[in-house]
DNA sequence: GTAATAGTGTCTCTGAGACAATATGAT
DNA sequence: ATCATATTGTCTCAGAGACACTATTAC
């Protein structure tokens, strides 16, 4: 798109997240760049577009609704926020380029084909699956947000089905944290408890049987779009 | 500078917070505008600058080295880090404007005269000190950001003098919270003696007489750069 | 002495977190 | 029964927060 633009390059680019639950670890979508006109062609990256390049947006959030749904994305996500804008000189071959970087969740676990894909979000945060551009970069900023909002938030739930297990929890906030399943297992449980006195989640009757051990409790999100604040924090590890 | 440019204007603006203790008030350091060509001259405004109009910037931080060095701050702050990013077509009667906002902090009560001035933090984030462009909601999302920080690390030490009594300490997180004094001060107080435990503050055996009342210990400052955080978060309101 | 403000002590209560104990399926 | 995993229960402990009490100045 108008590669003949002088002036600084501005974009948009989103991270998507969900969990996982056969593969139990959070994924992220990325997109295969499909111009090859443009730097890192075939490359995998974060779906992002061009601000005020062929289509004029109201603001960066109007634009990041144009991403939303344009073939890059597709779908609608159940929470989205702003992480951070990175502007340098060097970042982009084509000069010098800001981009405005959202982190945004899936309640319902789209799958996606061809120049999509859902990979696992700490392999690309920890850069064992290389992106175009800094996008490694930005996505271990969205990783370290995520988890520094895990901490005191129940932002988490998010990212989770709206049918989910204890289990479910328990492992997407392991995954993220980087911690031992077993850490910390008790607080996220009694803050499941209080998301049900707060009406936020219901305990269900339909149970989850995996191969082996005692069957898992199905739980449902009431309000996916309220985000809970705990006044205490979980560790920091 | 270069009103010729046509496409989007980008700019980098910095929320410079001090607290000041004969006020008992947090302030913010505003800019009146100087160029007679720009669109709200004369009136007040967060300092900021234009990127990559006159000078060549490398990063969105360069730019902001470059502001703080420049006559609208002329200062070296303690503390700097980005809030967030504002891009839409009617902020800026110029057309299509982002700007990623800073908020920083000074240790040391730098005076200022002339084109800049210290104001009360709260009396523009609520408005009742009108700013040029929508900086009245910069300045609240500033102070938000703040609040939120405060109420989990010792973010708010940036914003006090190298020496500093426990009143001060209390007043500055009352106002900015915008609650009552008394409010969790003895959280306050526990909150000081474990950044003395960590060796981050100082007790001296230096007072502070006030017209009335017992003197004030002055506390010190160790390593002001270090920012603590806490496990648990002060109350919300 | 009194007024005013600073600093300390005591108490309650919530919630993190470790760990043990029990429950429920498959084989 | 045994294995594997889920769920519940028990205990400790740090820290928020309210409030009362004591200390130190000026007048």
């Amino acid at each position: 798109m108008s590669e003949e633009r002088r002036g600084a390059i501005q974009s948009v680019d989103v991270g998507i997240l969900r969990f996982n639950r056969e593969l139990g670890r959070a994924e992220i979508l990325l997109h295969k760049r499909q111009n090859p006109d443009e730097p890192y062609f075939g490359q995998w990256a974060l779906p992002g577009l061009v601000i005020n390049g062929d289509t004029q947006d109201q603001s960066l959030e109007a634009a990041i609704d144009r991403l939303l749904l344009s073939p890059k994305v597709g779908f609608s996500v159940s929470h989205c926020e702003q992480v951070v804008t990175v502007g340098n000189a060097v970042r982009d071959p084509r000069g010098w380029a800001t981009t405005t970087v959202y982190m945004a969740m899936v309640d319902d676990s789209v799958e996606v084909e061809g120049d999509k894909q859902w990979v696992d979000l700490v392999a690309v945060s920890e850069k064992k699956f290389l992106l175009a551009f800094d996008h490694n970069e930005l996505v271990a900023r969205i990783r370290g947000r995520l988890a520094g909002k895990f901490r005191y938030t129940s932002i988490g739930f998010s990212m989770l089905p709206m049918k989910f297990t204890m289990t479910d929890v328990i492992t997407l906030f392991s995954v993220v944290r980087g911690a031992n399943p077993a850490k910390g297992k008790t607080s996220i449980v009694q803050r499941v408890k209080k998301m049900i006195e707060a009406q936020l989640i219901a305990l269900t009757d339909e149970t989850v049987q995996l191969a082996m051990g005692r069957p898992q409790y199905l739980y449902l999100k009431l309000k996916p779009e309220v985000i809970f604040e705990f006044d205490r924090a979980l560790s920091d590890d």
